[in-house]
DNA sequence: AATGAATGAGGATTCATTCAT
DNA sequence: GATGAATGAATCCTCATTCAT
């Protein structure tokens, strides 16, 4: 029974299928078909909403870096001065979500297609671009002038970081933050 | 014209082969008939000397790890004083080699098959605590109890500063370097 | 021009296709390719509808064997007397179709297949107990004691004659019947 | 260190291992390569002697026959009248050496190779004679006018038996015996 | 005599994508 | 809107066979 209205929900189950399949299959090597089905519908529906296979992972990807870009504003709204602001957005990048199996796995896969997508490293820097922007603002009120290197050297330590509690196993997410806090204290500590 | 003694030389060349296949396509996602070609060989015979793609993969990787360690191991031979091994186990992680395409690309793609290969996280864990233990080794003529945590921080933000320079176009090795010391000094200052 | 409801059509043309290549061949190297063709198909369809080689050579035979019990059911519900039945259960294993080359070629092969693949010695026990239960049945009629064995070496003797006609070029189906009723002739005469 | 006369031994070699692959394999779905490798040396070697596949089959074949030949000539060699060689003949087709597995498996091959391979059905041709000439033979001791087809009817109900036993598991060696002595026996006391 | 080397040909299987309905 | 039908192209892998040594 075809309705009207159904264009949203179908993308919607689309990007959700394909998050939950990269991560069973570790890789980007999954099929239209099993995420069609996993969404509940046709591949030839798939490709109708989306036009191939490229678009349907693009889409999940930026699914995402959105939810994961709510939370960071949410963190960010609960927060009262420049400090708690820093721990937020540090502590965002290792919430629960972040750790599950099929984002890792996204996560991953997105590094590696950053490499022949434009549309991928696109996305990538934005997402770098909004770390640092907003790292380097409230880093000012500490020190201005080393804002933009600390803010720099605080988002590759959180992608290393990250990457390292990702592959090894279940990991304290406190302690992945904390790990990028005594090297945010040791940066504002000196001189 | 079949001559005996083939096999090191053909598996070597099908390593190499694989690393430039793999930095051309960035992704794993590269024929065995490819790699042969560009071998100069059969398809069979790949397979015959590796048993299947993955073997060929993992030959590749190793290839790689090995190296970069033999890198690591030429520069620390170089180094007379403890700040100056920490200097050169930093360093290498980003000479010239590393930034090649098909070394990045096959980095990436090793974090992507740690996920779901054994082997591959084998490798990977050899690498990391490998490098774990060439930093707290020197860390601790600077501060003895702090070093394995420092040399944890030390080694992700190696890894992130590598992503996102490899990620981000020309970058001067200098300047990852840089990024890393200043971390190193900046905890070896507090107190 | 795709239409909906091709999925029996398609089976049964592949059947029949399967069928007729392992007589072709004379063995179940048959490549699936050969069959899609035959029946007017790209062998990909074929692997959607039956999933695997395995399962159209499954498929095959279980077509054969049905039409092989339909010949002795409707023999069957002909014959007026328990001597009439027995007839018929005999010589319906010799009809025309079971001299087909094609068929002789899948029996000749059921054979081989049933030694290792599980499915087929089910079917080819079902066969056998079948045909053991119909004579079995009408045998009781002449000789209640003995019927189980003799049932037993008729469908022994059956399988061996109809292996050395069917190996041997042209025989009379006759021929071949009336060596088995000789033999249960010979065993209903005994005391 | 080659040697001379060694190519009885190899071809010896081949042949033995030939059978153990068709009998772990179930069918003649097996490579020269681990045939070769099973009998100790390379596949070019068994292709240099027996010039390819085919002819290694066959040569297979004729191994197995001409053991079963042997095992009848000593039995026939051992029984003293008529009725204790036609039992002999009879009990020779269901020695314990029929019954390994890779016997089996070459058997129930041979019929299907026949259908194709002009040589193989000449064998069995061959086997087939022999068989009825044997039987006919001491048959005409009891029943001069009938022999032929008497001949024809147990040879026939040997190789039914045997196809049943052999694909029914454990079966007792004088039980299949059994059956066809009886068989015998129902003929001659005709009349 | 014996083999490692090498390959061409082929085969099962998968999959993104298209299209008529 | 939605899908079953259908396929071409590709991919991994196998194997009988040949050949230089």
């Amino acid at each position: 029974m075809p309705k009207i209205g159904m264009e949203p929900i179908r993308r919607a189950a689309l990007v959700e299928a394909t998050i939950a399949e990269i991560g069973a299959a570790g890789s980007l090597d999954v099929t239209v078909s099993a995420i069609s089905k996993r969404a509940g519908m046709s591949s030839a529906l798939a490709h109708h909403y989306f036009g191939g296979k490229d678009q349907i992972f693009l889409a999940a990807m930026r699914h995402i870096l959105k939810a994961f870009e709510a939370e960071v504003r949410s963190r960010l709204n609960a927060a009262r001065c420049p400090r708690a602001r820093l721990e937020a957005v540090i502590s965002a990048s290792f919430w629960d979500e972040s750790f599950q199996p099929s984002v890792i796995s996204a996560w991953l896969n997105f590094y590696v297609l950053s490499q022949t997508n434009s549309e991928a490293l696109r996305l990538l820097r934005i997402y770098q671009k909004r770390l640092h922007s907003n790292l380097t603002h409230d880093l000012r009120s500490f020190c201005s002038a080393r804002a933009p290197e600390i803010a720099y050297g605080i988002g590759a330590l959180i992608d290393g970081v990250y990457i390292r509690a990702a592959l090894g196993g279940p990991r304290e997410t406190v302690e992945a933050t904390q790990i990028v806090l005594r090297y945010l204290d040791a940066e504002l500590e000196r001189k």
